[in-house]
DNA sequence: CAGAATCCTATGTGATACTG
DNA sequence: CAGTATCACATAGGATTCTG
């Protein structure tokens, strides 16, 4: 039996092809960058990105369901105090997410005019 | 000015995102460690994965595009050979695709019955 | 063998407006 | 503030067939 990797609530046989199932939603990487520096609250968060709210909302959602991030919700004044921030798992993907950012600056820079620049 | 990184055709102000918008192809982690081990004609690396052959096709010209992967061609007995191998830069990622793979087998593993085992 | 050409569908994302 | 609800759209990926 081969073991099965469960991502977005899909499964996968290879470990590689789920992790890219959650880093790959677009703004999945930016939302985890962000958190990793302190918790947001979700309009903060929000203006931050140039996400829509319904995305913003799904894909932090998608971290919740895997358990990279946690929501904190408290009721105060008839406002909803609702803060995001990374769990120890969420927290153990940052390395990863630092080497891709390493990776792309190592070979991916270009300059304004669209051409590659020497690294 | 801000730094650019262009990766499949587009330009992304955050490295992270361009380079999840390469890796974030379906088959391309498969694609990238399957080439890792040694290099592979076409119709042998299409007979490892379930990919299509015009996805597969699409996916490795944008590693060519990006000097992922190189393809090297060669006509013999009106029959062309094609043969498609990393290049220093594609195994300069390959850390990275490691390290993704290390993340999911760590914090994704689930048994044959859907539930998470523990760690 | 190594692809190119079509057609088709799911879904990811964006824009906008509305609600408690 | 923290979302929901729609609509609208581009594109990624799959299935199939055809070619040199």
């Amino acid at each position: 039996m081969a073991a099965t990797y469960m991502a977005d609530g899909d499964l996968f046989t290879c470990p590689v092809e789920a992790t890219t199932s959650l880093i790959g939603k677009k703004w999945v990487p930016t939302i985890m960058m962000t958190l990793a520096d302190q918790p947001y609250r979700f309009e903060a968060l929000h203006s931050t990105m140039a996400a829509s709210k319904k995305v913003l909302k799904q894909q932090l959602d998608v971290l919740i369901a895997n358990g990279l991030v946690h929501n904190d919700k408290q009721q105060r004044d008839n406002q909803v105090i609702s803060s995001y921030s990374l769990t120890a798992q969420g927290t153990a993907l940052m390395p990863v997410i630092f080497a891709m950012k390493e990776w792309g600056t190592q070979h991916l820079v270009c300059d304004a005019s669209g051409s590659r620049s020497e690294v």
